[in-house]
DNA sequence: CGTGCAATTGAAAGTACTCAAGCCACGTGG
DNA sequence: CCACGTGGCTTGAGTACTTTCAATTGCACG
């Protein structure tokens, strides 16, 4: 249950990171270097080789796809605690940006698979890891090959709400443009099934990335519910 | 490079199988039965307990998800030699049905993690397998949420080509159906993308399950060239 | 108070969908 | 042998939803 949204990551730089979260994965953790990076920044790029796999130590990044005509594909985002980087074999499949400020722990990448080769626990968490991916990337499939616009949104959001522990409130990081990326639509598009669900008493927006939401299970229903795809 | 083409199984139950394709992926070979499917039956529903995972011996199956209102995303097909079945945790998250007759090899799901577990040759054989489903999950993630119709349509076309190592034709045993499932579209669609390109000259239908290819090369360009989705 | 970027809204166009019907190959029974 | 029914595929007409293009609004910052 990684939370996507706003830490405060760098206000006090001395403040203890959430490592707590983070499993030592190999016990490579404690020689592994930790990198920062600015909001926006790009920690590699598609194509680049992939000496390294990472986990975040504080911050959100997106994990992302450029086609040749410039549009983007979002394929994930991730939180605290979050390895990614590791299933490519030589180079990297995705460009990986920090949405916010981000630390992020750098291990090198045959050095891991060589101690996760050694333990078969450590060979069992890896596992898990790719096999939770694969669940996710599947339901990704599911959604964007037959869910309409309304219902990416309120599956969007209720799995931001389901990241979260806070009461009613949705608080997260990614712009307008990211969640269209991932979502499959366009950034227009999401804002007026915003306004709809608004419209509609789903959601109260208390700025414009946070929302509350009275009732979740009229969320829900929008998710699941009738609207077939267009 | 599996082929999920139409193979030649039960027309002669001697005949030697597609055996040489498959790896022993862990000396469990020689004990894992063999189950026969007619085309048509199913093998596993989404929700049944998961004591095995399979590879196939002969034949293709596709696995896939079933929505509420009863529409169907199909997740992938798989042919001779493809493991399936193993990401699966204690019940199975799709179903899967024969396209085709089809033989399949089971194997004991706890048995065969455990092999895994402890071989790390074995173990980095699960690894690859279970990288390049990502892989693959997440180009068709960037292919539902962002490519046309057309797109969609070629990009599949090359991929059944690309499985085959016959000249110029594309022989597929799946039925529009199955394909309009599998790349978020209506059988409908998929009918009139076809028709498009066989006025085009992109392909020729020799019959509606095998087309000829003249120049694979238009149909790359189709698959990645200019059509916005919508 | 302007500047710049993010978010929102409007209008028009387009793509893929729904519903409905026609076509074709094949197997069955008279 | 042929009429008939079935299942898979194809085509047509109209519709609905999402996109595209074009402003406009809102908000943070200097």
């Amino acid at each position: 249950m990684t939370a996507l949204v706003k830490t405060k990551a760098f206000e006090n730089d001395s403040a203890p990171l959430q490592s707590d979260i983070i499993i030592d994965v190999g016990g490579i953790v404690a020689t592994a270097p930790v990198k920062r990076l600015k909001a926006g920044e790009t920690l590699y790029v598609e194509g680049d080789n992939a000496p390294y796999c990472y986990q975040i130590v504080d911050g959100v990044m997106k994990e992302y796809n450029t086609l040749e005509d410039g549009r983007r594909q979002v394929a994930d985002f991730y939180g605290v605690g979050e390895l990614f980087g590791i299933s490519e074999s030589d180079k990297h499949l995705h460009t990986t940006e920090a949405i916010t400020d981000c630390a992020v722990r750098c291990y090198l990448h045959d050095a891991y698979l060589r101690e996760v080769a050694a333990s078969p626990e450590r060979s069992q968490q890896l596992l898990d890891t790719l096999m939770t991916r694969l669940h996710r990337a599947r339901e990704r499939i599911v959604m964007l090959g037959r869910m309409s616009a309304a219902q990416r949104v309120a599956a969007f959001l209720l799995r931001l709400s389901s990241e979260q522990e806070t009461t009613n409130d949705i608080q997260f990081v990614m712009s307008r443009q990211d969640i269209a990326d991932h979502l499959g639509l366009t950034i227009e598009t999401v804002c007026r099934v915003l306004t709809t669900f608004k419209k509609s008493h789903i959601i109260e927006m208390k700025n414009s990335r946070l929302f509350d939401v009275p009732d979740i299970n009229a969320l829900d229903d929008t998710a699941h519910g009738m609207g077939t795809r267009h």
